[in-house]
DNA sequence: CTGAAAGCGCTTACAG
DNA sequence: CTGAAAGCGCTTACAG
């Protein structure tokens, strides 16, 4: 075991203070000469002081950290490309201003609930991501009613608790105005779980877009999000008796499932039918021909995401009345990326 | 905000006692009469009490809550499948335990061992895990010196720490057997990064395979983890004058890379070349041919890790002489999944 | 500007 | 078996 950990008391001794004086000088709180806090410091980095995080959050009544509960079934998650980068982001945010990250992966609704209500009871947690939003979400009650502050990541317009969004429909809409102007009237959608709110953001913004050139939205193929999801709607597509000549897939892995499997049977991409993805995997580059796809930035999203919740947590608990944080934020829109799975023809 | 949150006060002052008492009763300690406790426990439900991990963690000394710290490259993490399967079996069991985990995701390795060490500092862990381990891996000097308990993954044989493994080679061998049966007696490697120990262990495994048929192991060509890694060791492949019949790849996505280059080149797999990945992902299954695999089991390998941890964080703390933690587990062998990537007669 | 004291919510010897 | 008290390491009014 190491040398006992050094305390506020060894500091004050050493400085030959208190230590309200020393919890003041380190917390760069008014009230202290600048000569007592310089002699604080040194006194403090002398002895390799670093505040008990648990004495700290006992009488702060804080835990410095924020938690995150992820719901994805075990199979899904291994191929998630949002997480990943999400958790990234929020780290390089909080990991800053000395907040921890506590993650809790749970398989359904239900867990993941029992699991927000511990993090709070138990005050582990300061605030919580709130991700993979459903319309009509419980969480949003249950963190009202825990007075747990929180920031949903990609929710509709009109989302009770503060948010986070990255706009799809510009880049949706680009991809349906380009389709349109290939030549295709014939575009269906591979979707995602129509639980999730964002699969129904994409699903619906592509529609709109089919409506206004006045074409009929196509047919919609189930394809779950996944690979396999992807190879069956392509099963499905392959059934059709009036076969739409593009479709886009509410992700990326669907997509490149939907491509290899037609692929497979003998039609060609973009030839026979153009496909194009959400997301923006790398994987997408390296596929042949190169999946079209709407690139998207989680670590963006959760940057700000983190930085809200920061600012919430804080706020809260603030002393001063907070002139008011932004309750809404949106990273700059995700954009189409063209590429051969759409058009032999690329643009740059 | 929620009500005041109701204390060990509130339910000694229901049940009439101390709250030495409801502490003891709570905590399963020993001397507590059977009535008392079942009064306790009456008290504390119908109050909905749940201890504040804070205050039993300042005065336990103990966290409740295990770290790991994932050093990934943003855009390898992605496509990980092994962070999110080991995730959810670490929480499986630590949940149960009220141990929570914080994560943090780190890029270079100098970075994580900042971190490690903060987590440390600030007691905010009670011990770590060990994953993406590197031969003279700093991470172990750097826990002995902060007698920090952790656990390591899929370890080389020898190593210091308790850790958990997945036996790799006998399934490898397994893979080199069949492809020698096959007919194959060119067998290359499509490695991972040099600099991790789990790569190693695929590269030497097929090596010693490979000797032991009195075989010169194939050359070795770079793989990187990745799709991306897999397309360039399949250029590699194609530059080659004596191109080996098989390749086995140090994992499963760079194995897709690879097959999926070849074949755009005109190649066919198994008829030109032999492909076996490791992991056992799911994509793998969907593609065409199936890819042939290691399956392995990171929700397993997490699940052993966790609670052997769990058990070093109590044991080093127990009051009794623990009777000994297992220092190592092993669970089951990693298996081989012969797919159409290999041989076209597939086995069940 | 500085310090003595209370308090955050528990656990753990120590008495009784 | 049960309780009073100290202590974990801080922060925060409150005096001075």
């Amino acid at each position: 075991m190491a040398a006992r950990k050094v305390t506020i008391f060894d500091v004050a001794a050493k400085a030959g203070v208190s230590i309200s004086s020393v919890s003041a000088a380190l917390n760069e709180n008014p009230g202290v000469s600048a000569a007592t806090r310089e002699r604080i410091r040194q006194a403090a980095d002398d002895l390799g002081f670093r505040a008990s995080l648990l004495g700290r959050s006992l009488s702060g009544r804080r835990a410095y950290a924020l938690g995150f509960v992820i719901q994805r079934a075990p199979d899904v998650l291994e191929m998630d490309p949002f997480f990943g980068a999400f958790l990234g982001g929020v780290e390089e945010v909080i990991d800053a201003r000395g907040y921890a990250l506590v993650l809790h992966v749970g398989t359904d609704l239900e867990e993941s609930l029992t699991r927000y209500r511990r993090l709070a009871d138990e005050s582990r947690v300061d605030g919580v991501f709130l991700a993979d939003l459903r319309r009509e979400d419980p969480r949003v009650a249950l963190v009202t009613e825990l007075g747990l502050p929180a920031v949903g990541i990609n929710a509709d317009p009109g989302f009770p608790l503060p948010s986070v969004r990255q706009d799809h429909e510009s880049a949706i809409r680009e991809l349906v105005d380009l389709l349109v102007k290939l030549g295709h009237t014939r575009i269906g959608h591979v979707a995602g779980w129509p639980v999730l709110v964002h699969s129904l953001q994409r699903r619906e913004a592509w529609e709109q877009a089919m409506r206004a050139h006045d074409l009929e939205p196509g047919p919609v193929l189930e394809g779950g999000f996944s690979y396999a999801g992807g190879v069956d709607a392509a099963a499905a597509w392959m059934a059709l008796k009036d076969r739409p000549t593009a479709v886009f897939c509410a992700n990326d892995l669907s997509a490149l499932g939907f491509a290899s499997a037609v692929q497979q049977a003998g039609f060609d991409v973009p030839g026979d039918v153009a496909i194009a993805g959400y997301d923006g995997i790398e994987l997408g580059r390296y596929v042949n021909p190169p999946l079209a796809t709407v690139v998207t930035s989680p670590r963006q999203l959760a940057r700000q995401a983190a930085t809200l919740l920061l600012d919430l947590v804080d706020g809260s608990l603030g002393r001063d009345g907070d002139p008011g944080i932004p309750r809404d934020v949106d990273v700059g829109p995700a954009h189409l990326e063209v590429r051969g799975s759409i058009s032999t023809i690329t643009r740059s």
